[in-house]
RNA sequence: GCCUCCUUAGCUCAGUUGGAUAGAGCAGCGGUCUUCUAAACCGCGGGUCGCAGGUUCGAAUCCUGCAGGAGGUACCA
């Protein structure tokens, strides 16, 4: 049976739970499965089973029924696990050489521990890292790139077809900007590329000023606009230098990506479906869903009637407070709240005036009459996919590039790794693509992520990818030359490894916390970034768990013996840490699955910290290749080659999964630090 | 104004989807390298789980309200 020899740890819980089951005739295994948990403290035993929710299934009230329940599942008699009961509660323990045998032989015995066959036959499609050409790689764009190509190493362990995507932002209107900046500063432009600095610099710088320039001129923006017209009419000449903007930036990419141990199956970015928005437009047309929205006066009207409604409701309510707070039967507490209201409203008053008159600016003197057309949404927002001048918008685009995806590859997913601002940009068209009666939109997923915070563009506080890995590659080469060594590496192999760290350090500080969560880089009263935080090598950080690998496999290489579940006696993994490791071990493949439901890396990085302090744990508690046997063992017969024997295949499994995890998490394993 | 998300130790964060005495790392203090890598290990201190109600045998977790913070809010991607 394959089933039997995959799941032997699951196997434990089968039996409990059938056990449990065979002592009330209304119960299922299915029934108790479920309830079954790890304990919060592991003396408590392996597994435990609160017994409220088996008991309203018996029709027995309260604490009271939970307690005789609790007393009848103790009494049950399991192979090879023992019951007792606590209150209302039922912790298992399993006999330490069942539990040492199950775990190690799975590890063991399967080419990857975590890995499963659960999405055999079906694809994900990911859409990740999506940098925009002619700007820099920085921060922002790490956590895309990093959250997506793990969450592809997931899926991938759990047998699905992963297409990673890298959708290029390599069309729009900052081509128009790029062309007209070029035109202008190309000689100087070339001159710095010769001069060493990296093209994608020298484009950014281009493009930031050609910007800065477009805000006092407006005859600028209308070049800009212009050249764009001509690139979309196929005007040589800018399909020559939008040609060269993008291979260069392509290049560029693909050494960041070398650098990340990053890659996609496709990078089909946006002008690929150029050609290829009409048919949606089409199709849209056709469904009777596109409908005609307001013009831009109208729209400018309505949001200065909006902004007036809300200046006047924000007077009105400070009027009011301003009033209640000349009562004199006030508790200090209220008038305390009171003020800090007032203080609030006085403060918004001004900002909503000023947004009034900027609003009041922008209305149009005549009305052009031209409508956008467009999808209206359930909650009553418009959404726009055909502009008045005729043109698509971002929306259009990634709908075709939804029918693309979904017609090309057939995934049961299309994932959408994209900062959580975004959100409000995804879910209209999602709910577009339902509203066509399209069977896959239920497998569009938009996998939001918070920001790196304390950095702006705008403030040049800004931090590049590559000044990040250099900073942390240094840290790294520092850290290694005070660190106490034991292993002598050659100067190539400490860069190549001090690099490994670096990366691994960055790559592991974006993944270690739930996705959604903003990532604060500001020092906590003043300006600037705290680099000591990113660049941490202690503690919850990725040098931890390759420093943890590189121990395991230091300890395998001065092994001569043999390393199989034969050899062992699982008898011998009795000790604390013992134990604490094989229950870390037992529930990597149930991590790996709620990592890829969840859609958070964060669940596979946290799992492999605690791994790591148990691994750590272990191998500074016990000997290993020079283990001997207790007093005890001796007089037990136990032999020194069968004690080492046994804790090299613990350390042996440790070392797997650990390089599994670090594998899930895109983070290189070392064999040496 | 409306919508979405966040709030747990001094700091950064976990918390097995409603279970038992809420846990890690950093920072602080004190111990461990003649023994397989001390980028490690062991110990100590540190909590009104933002506030107030509600549901439940049981709430950090679910519901409602409030406060504070982040983001979005019609033709930029």
């Amino acid at each position: 049976m394959p089933n039997e020899e995959r799941r032997r740890m699951e196997g434990f819980l089968d039996a409990i739970a059938a056990g449990v089951a065979a002592l009330f005739p209304e119960l299922e295994a299915a029934d108790v499965r479920p309830l079954l948990q790890t304990p919060s403290q592991p003396e408590r035993g392996d597994v435990s089973l609160p017994c409220f929710p088996l008991a309203a299934k018996l029709g027995k009230k309260g604490k009271q029924g939970a307690l005789e329940v609790a007393e009848a599942v103790a009494a049950a008699s399991l192979d090879g696990v023992e019951a007792e009961a606590a209150g209302p509660f039922v912790n298992f323990r399993i006999a330490p050489d069942r539990l040492a045998e199950a775990v190690l032989r799975e590890v063991w015995q399967r080419p990857r521990y975590g890995a499963s066959d659960e999405g055999r036959g079906k694809t994900v499609v990911i859409d990740f890292s999506s940098p925009n050409i002619a700007k820099p790689f920085h921060l922002g764009h790490l956590r895309s790139t990093v959250i997506g190509w793990s969450l592809g190493q997931i899926f991938r362990a759990l047998g699905y077809r992963v297409v990673g995507v890298n959708h290029l932002g390599d069309w729009g209107t900052q081509f128009g900007f790029m062309i007209a900046a070029w035109k202008r500063w190309q000689d100087e432009a070339k001159q710095r590329v010769a001069q060493g600095e990296s093209e994608i610099e020298v484009f950014a710088k281009l493009y930031a000023r050609i910007n800065s320039l477009a805000e006092e001129d407006p005859a600028v923006r209308e070049e800009a606009q212009r050249w764009f017209k001509k690139l979309e009419d196929a005007d040589p000449e800018a399909q020559e230098l939008w040609t060269y903007f993008v291979e260069r930036s392509k290049r560029e990419f693909a050494r960041i990506y070398e650098l990340l141990g990053v890659s996609h199956e496709s990078d089909a970015g946006e002008a690929f479906y150029n050609d290829k928005m009409q048919a949606t437009v089409e199709r849209l047309r056709a469904s009777g869903l596109l409908v005609e929205g307001e013009t831009k006066k109208e729209t400018a009207e309505r949001k200065l009637r909006e902004a007036r409604e809300r200046l006047a409701s924000a007077r009105e309510k400070l009027a009011a407070a301003e009033g209640e707070l000349a009562r004199e039967d006030l508790s200090a507490k209220q008038r305390k709240k009171l003020d800090k209201r007032i203080e609030k409203l006085r403060a918004e008053v001004p900002r909503l005036a000023a947004q009034v008159e900027k609003l009041a600016a922008w209305v149009p003197a005549e009305d052009d009459g031209e409508r956008p057309w467009g999808v209206r949404l359930d909650d009553g927002r418009f959404a726009i996919l055909l502009k008045a001048d005729g043109g698509t918008t971002y929306t259009t685009r990634d709908l075709t590039a939804a029918y693309y995806r979904a017609e090309t590859y057939s995934p049961e997913q299309i994932l959408y790794v994209v900062g959580s601002a975004q959100r409000d940009h995804f879910e209209p068209w999602f709910e577009i693509v339902r509203k066509l009666g399209e069977p896959w939109a239920e497998g569009l997923r938009h996998v939001g992520f918070g920001k790196y915070l304390g950095m702006s563009t705008r403030k040049g506080t800004a931090v590049f990818l590559d000044e990040v890995l250099e900073k942390a590659r240094q840290k790294a080469r520092e850290a290694a030359a005070q660190a106490t060594k034991k292993v002598e590496l050659s100067p190539e192999e400490t860069e190549r490894v001090a690099r490994a760290i670096g990366t691994g350090a960055v790559k592991f500080f974006d993944l270690k916390n739930e996705r959604i969560k903003d990532i604060d880089l500001g020092r906590p009263g003043g300006e600037g970034i705290d680099w000591e935080r990113l660049l941490d090598l202690k503690g919850d950080t990725g040098p931890y768990l390759q420093f943890a690998y590189a121990r395991l496999a230091g300890i395998l290489r001065r092994w001569e013996g043999p390393v199989s579940p034969e050899a062992a006696d699982f008898s011998l993994l009795s000790e604390l840490e013992s134990r604490a490791l094989l229950r870390a071990l037992a529930e990597f493949p149930a991590r790996v699955r709620q990592a890829a439901r969840d859609y958070e890396p964060s669940v596979i990085a946290r799992y492999v910290i605690d791994l790591a302090q148990k691994t750590h744990a272990f191998v500074h508690h016990h000997r290993v290749i020079d283990a001997e046997p207790t007093e005890e063992q001796k007089a037990a017969g136990v032999r020194p080659e069968t004690l080492r024997a046994t804790r090299v295949l613990l350390v042996r499994c440790a070392q797997k999964v650990i390089g599994e995890a670090l594998d899930l998490l895109g983070i290189e394993a070392l064999e040496q630090m």
